[in-house]
RNA sequence: GGUCCCAUCGUCUAGCGGUUAGGACGCUGGCCUCUCACGCCGGUAACGUGGGUUCGAGUCCCACUGGGAUCACCA
């Protein structure tokens, strides 16, 4: 083999939105072409002019940015073997047709859909459980073009096997005779599936081709028409199935499948790449990774066979070690990726310095960055939003009777730090044979509106000594009105 | 049905002839504790079946069973 660097691809088609098992396939590529220095080239297979839209393709381009999966060549970066859109490189498709038909590898077939679908219904008719193969009417046709429409048809081998070594399953073997004479090229000269990828893959200089499972099957197909060119084919690696939690194939109904809904859910990127990647790879024992890390670990040879589960529980345990490690999310960005989520609680362009301070206090109960948002909200509003039942249990006369006294014995501390207040607080608890348990929960409420918080001197020090006691006092007119005084 | 592929706890997986079969998620008992969490300690649970090969099989071979992929002028 040479030593040139790898060249990789993703080539999802714009039929829809950019679904988790694709970012799977685009991942590992990512991942090799980046641990190899090789080329990661984004192409857009839109051929299937029914579904792919613009707009599809918009979406997948943001989404794989988003993940932080960016292309070296593609759509809006360029590069030298562009187009990369399948339907900008229509031209090509003919070339290659032609050559196809001149070495005897492909035939041009005017039979119509019509007709073959009457003979599908007639075999149907016959015998129900038939399955329906081009009888290659037209195999022998040979000559100029014909004046009726036609399509391209592959002439295919009936001896003979294709053997391949699949970097992930081993040597694959498939028999000659499983093949039939595919459609290559439609009669308005749009190349279907499995030869515009062979086009593209040669003319892109693809060394490589890592896809999904389902795609095994076409590999064979693919190769002959590599060497119908006389052309060297690429290596395949093929990944396992990401399946449903019932072991169905993954779809809308089993929950979230589109990248854009788990942005949504608050969940980061790296951690869903993270979560994503152990589809068919692990390292040992090690189940938490940095980008990084995983672009440096990364090796087809560690790469498993068996398909796998999607399993939500898992994903957020993933996601909130990412949020939870200073190590793996800084607190930098942390801010930068919470920020959104304030931004839709109506908190746009919070206080940096707050937010920086009060991270630490809130990350390690934050499972995501909804969470988070929602546990740092009572920081930037002049006062917090109470949650009526918080109030209602919290803070009544039974169980807040301490809390004038503490809005004092607060006021009084001398050192407004977590460490000082605590000092002092707990030193006036002592003095009247109390625990902190026993009135931290009307203070918690006062503070933040709510009963579950960072620890109340944590909230105190945050809040700082006028916004605080503003609070309490605030508490302690809701008391009032609580009592019936 | 044809062709291809797969098979370790419920789930993701480690294991590459000799292990008390390990880790993670989940579930669960306890500790810690100002709430909720985090954290810490412990528990639960797996090699689909049958044949071989071997001194010795989760590991190698075969069969079976089970599961999946695909059989379009979709990709």
């Amino acid at each position: 083999m040479s030593n040139a660097k790898p060249r990789l691809r993703f080539a999802p088609s714009p039929t829809g939105y950019l679904h988790i098992g694709g970012v799977r396939t685009a991942l590992f590529n990512w991942l090799w072409a980046r641990k190899t220095g090789g080329t990661f080239v984004l192409r857009i297979e839109d051929t299937d002019q029914e579904r792919s839209t613009p707009e599809n393709e918009a979406v997948i381009l943001r989404e794989l940015r988003w993940l932080g999966l960016e292309w070296d060549e593609g759509p809006e970066v360029g590069g030298a073997h562009g187009p990369y859109r399948q339907m900008e490189r229509l031209a090509l498709y003919g070339e290659f047709a032609d050559q196809l038909v001149e070495r005897g590898a492909a035939y041009r077939c005017t039979c119509t859909k019509e007709e073959l679908d009457a003979q599908r219904e007639a075999l149907k008719a016959r015998d129900a459980k038939a399955v329906f193969r081009y009888p290659g009417t037209c195999r022998d046709h040979k000559g100029p073009k014909p004046d009726r429409p036609w399509v391209l048809r592959l002439k295919a081998p009936t001896s003979g096997a294709v053997t391949y070594e699949d970097l992930v399953f081993g040597e694959v073997t498939t028999p000659n005779s499983a093949q039939q004479d595919a459609v290559l090229v439609r009669a308005d000269g749009v190349p279907l599936y499995n030869f515009g990828a062979v086009v593209d893959d040669i003319t892109m200089g693809i060394t490589l081709v890592a896809r999904g499972r389902d795609h095994m099957v076409n590999t064979p197909i693919q190769i002959l028409l590599y060497e119908a060119l006389g052309r060297t084919p690429p290596r395949f690696a093929h990944l396992p199935m990401m399946l449903a939690p019932d072991g169905t194939k993954l779809s809308k109904r089993h929950g979230a499948v589109s990248v854009g809904e788990y942005r949504d859910k608050g969940i980061a990127p790296a951690a869903l790449l993270n979560y994503l990647v152990r589809f068919g790879w692990s390292f040992g024992d090690q189940e938490v990774f940095s980008v990084a890390q995983l672009v440096d670990a990364f090796d087809w040879a560690r790469c498993g066979k068996g398909d796998g589960k999607f399993d939500a529980k898992k994903l957020a345990a993933i996601a909130f070690e990412h949020l939870k490690r200073p190590e793996l999310t800084s607190l930098e960005a942390y801010a930068d990726t919470v920020a959104p989520f304030l931004e839709k609680r109506g908190l746009p362009g919070v206080d940096r310095g707050l937010l920086l301070a009060a991270i630490p206090h809130v990350r390690e109960r934050a499972q995501t960055l909804v969470d988070a948002a929602e546990g740092l909200d009572f920081l930037f509003r002049e006062r917090p939003v109470y949650d009526e039942k918080a109030v209602k249990k919290f803070l009544v006369p039974e169980k807040a009777s301490h809390l004038g006294a503490l809005r004092e014995v607060i006021a009084s501390s001398p050192d407004f730090t977590r460490a000082g207040l605590e000092a002092h607080v707990v030193a006036w608890l002592g003095s009247r044979s109390l625990e902190l348990k026993d009135v931290a929960q009307p203070v918690r409420v006062g503070l933040t509106g709510r009963s579950v918080s960072p620890g109340v001197f944590e909230v105190l020090e945050l809040l700082g000594r006028d916004r605080s006691l503003d609070r309490l006092d605030h508490a302690l007119s809701l008391l009032a009105a609580a009592g019936g005084a």
